[in-house]
DNA sequence: CCTACCCTTACAGCTAACTTACGCCTTTCT
DNA sequence: AGAAAGGCGTAAGTTAGCTGTAAGGGTAGG
């Protein structure tokens, strides 16, 4: 999961990338809504999580430009003011969700839960492909409810392809779901990842297909479970 | 476990802390509706424990508010009131015990412990793993009926981890269980607790398994029982 | 048959976690 | 009250295993 923060305290900012990186999302950051906007355009974010009061373009500006598209990426406000007719202002241009500072990391992190679980899946149900079920918010893996052991970076990939089971997912998509911009991975990364994954799931009846030239897919396997 | 009390009379407010951090509660201590549904809103509680007279937001309001907000947390509600309409309006606002002042401490530490029970567990149970036990009533945990000594910090964490067993819990969280707002410990201190805590319980065929960049996770040992 | 592209294995660096030791503080016993 | 004991948290050094790269072999498509 990639999340874009845009936030102009280097201080708020700073700790919310190393939270949410500790989350185990890929975290982007940038300072104003200029950059934020050609960052979305860019890139695949699966939520913004958006300061209102910003230089260059504020806030609201951004999100009502967003919705204007018809971009339906998921936003979270955070602002200092807490009055009522901002609220309503920012709900009423597609918001999917308010914060008001300060607030406090845990509550900023289960509502990003939410909102990713909310675009993503509409519901909160261990996701499930053959006998192998993903529960997302435990990171835990299992194998007809036999717990099996992932790495950080397995279950991520895990996840990543189990959000968008049966639909083909390029090696770029996969490697902006995994990695924000600091870091930057070698050629054959993700097929030593896919290879691992492959190994630790190959019982469940879940199974990587490679798309030669165009990524992988997450399926059930054909023959009886 | 950790507790939020919600109470303006600082006399009975200051007993309450004392008493129940005595009982190895990590307490919390608000004195108006308003700095409790932002402390609940920004903290992980177990319990609250809410006065019903009120400043700002009376006690029923902050309830309702939460129950609304689909908010499951666990409600003990203190009132000096004792009519039953009071009463039969708390609990259909959704309080989960409700305790008539004067009352005394150790029938409020016993309801705490009851409702802790009832919403983490579902079943009055004790806690069991392999051959560890947990009886969470008197602090006392024993393997093959053969009690063990642990100390104030392994008990706490022995019941976090009991409680979410075979589930992963992230450092922070553990760290948020065992602490209130004044407590501040360093990187490792929980990497040394589990250290203290697994060489205690190692013979019980109770296992803590690591979870790189993730956290830790109580299981049952995979060999047998 | 050739060329991308992918699979597989092996290895080395690095960071998170483990382990030990020490000093402070609280509790308890005399 | 003074002393002894043990719990508690920090710091420092060590270990372990995840991670990413590289290298070599295999395979599908042209």
């Amino acid at each position: 999961m990639r999340l874009l923060i845009v936030e102009d305290d280097l201080v708020i900012a700073n700790g919310l990338v190393r939270a949410l990186g500790q989350s185990q999302y890929a975290v982007d950051h940038v300072t104003d809504g200029k950059q934020a906007l050609r960052a979305i355009q860019d890139d695949v974010y699966d939520l913004v999580i958006l300061d209102l009061g910003l230089p260059t373009m504020d806030g609201m500006q951004l999100l009502s430009h967003l919705r204007q598209q018809a971009n339906p990426i998921a936003v979270l406000i955070l602002t200092a003011r807490e009055d009522v007719a901002t609220r309503v202002q920012a709900l009423d241009l597609g918001a999917d969700d308010f914060l008001t500072k300060p607030f406090h990391l845990e509550e900023l992190e289960a509502r990003v839960r939410a909102l990713i679980r909310r675009s993503k899946l509409g519901n909160n149900l261990p996701l499930q492909c053959g006998n192998l079920k993903l529960d997302v918010a435990n990171k835990l893996a299992s194998i007809n409810d036999q717990p099996i052991t992932l790495s950080a970076r397995e279950i991520n990939l895990l996840e990543t392809l189990m959000m968008r089971m049966g639909k083909i997912i390029a090696k770029e998509q996969i490697m902006e779901s995994l990695c924000n911009w600091d870091e930057t991975l070698g050629d054959n990364a993700i097929e030593v990842y896919v290879h691992r994954l492959r190994k630790k799931i190959e019982p469940s009846g879940a199974h990587i297909r490679t798309v030669r030239g165009l990524g992988y897919m997450l399926e059930a396997a054909h023959n009886g479970v």
